[in-house]
DNA sequence: CGTTTTATGGTGGTTACTCG
DNA sequence: CGAGTAACCACCATAAAACG
């Protein structure tokens, strides 16, 4: 590829990811929806992200004044919540955190059949999935229903897509696909090979796999990961695809596995998977 | 009626400063 | 060091007014 040609973003890059909805909402300025969008690309699996002003500003190519703004005006618009650091945390230069707030303009880029199958896939609740250290920052369950509940409705989110990123077929959707499945069809407990649709660069039949790697691999986010998996093997020459997809998807789950134990271990808490 | 000019408000940048 | 405020400025989009 040079410099000037003509290519197909399709499903190339990997990064921020605004909804539909969000991005035609009026009640908040273009620079307001990017930090939105950059601030969920930061948090991780507990919806948590805490990234310094000074991080934000550089990343979205804004001015710290312009990202506090952006953040007041989120913030007033009910679209996150922030607790700033206190006391020791204050002393200790910690940086505030931002929880996502689930707002009615959501709503609209559910579908129906999405909101009522995507249920199950939801965390089995907030606080059993923050660290023990995340707890005390829970604002009131009634007022907050942080973001992280639909991230598996939006677990495409770091994708470049021409298409709506929401899971609306069963061809482009792991979540919705998983509930029907192919048992229902082809019945009983014949598992099917795993395949990589070339037409819609997914993988096809992992769908009775998922919830045995959630298991195997607590650490890693199966759905982005197999996302992330799907982006790069469309990138390579199809000399180079895998005869065995499940093998290749195992290997790769649990070299992330490690990454991220490596991590723990190393920094003792993760600020972002994007400061790989 | 269509085009140009002007006024206004919103947004964001820069700098300096304070606070804890 | 991170967060925040304030004053000032520039830019841009929009609406209203002026003009031919």
């Amino acid at each position: 590829m040079e410099i000037g040609q003509r290519f197909n973003p399709y499903k190339l890059f990997t990064g921020c990811f605004i909804p539909n909805s969000l991005a035609k909402y009026k009640g908040l300025t273009a620079l307001s929806k990017l930090v939105w969008a950059r601030l969920a690309q930061y948090a991780g699996e507990d919806g948590i992200c805490y990234p310094s002003l000074k991080t934000l500003a550089e990343e979205v190519g804004a001015t710290k004044q312009g990202v506090i703004k952006a953040i007041k005006q989120l913030i007033k618009e009910g679209f996150i919540e922030q607790e700033k650091p206190s006391g020791m945390e204050m002393i200790m230069h910690k940086t505030s955190r931002y929880y996502f707030l689930w707002h009615s303009v959501f709503e609209a880029d559910l579908r129906p059949e999405v909101t009522s199958q995507s249920k199950q896939f939801l965390p089995p609740s907030d606080k059993q999935n923050l660290p023990p250290s995340d707890k005390q920052f829970l604002p009131k369950e009634n007022q907050l229903k942080r973001i992280n509940e639909r991230e598996y409705i939006y677990s495409n989110s770091i994708q470049f897509s021409n298409e709506n990123f929401m899971p609306t077929s069963p061809e482009t959707s792991l979540e919705i696909s998983s509930s029907k499945g192919n048992n229902n069809e082809t019945g009983k407990h014949k598992q099917a090979d795993i395949v990589f649709d070339e037409e819609t660069y997914t993988f096809k039949g992992i769908e009775p796999f998922i919830d045995k790697w959630k298991s195997a691999y607590p650490a890693v986010n199966v759905e982005t990961e197999i996302k992330q998996m799907e982006s790069w093997v469309m990138s390579q020459p199809k000399t180079r695809w895998k005869k065995n997809w499940k093998r290749f998807i195992t290997g790769w789950l649990s070299r992330e596995q490690e990454r991220q134990e490596f991590r723990k271990a190393k920094f003792g808490e993760r600020r972002s998977f994007l400061d790989d």
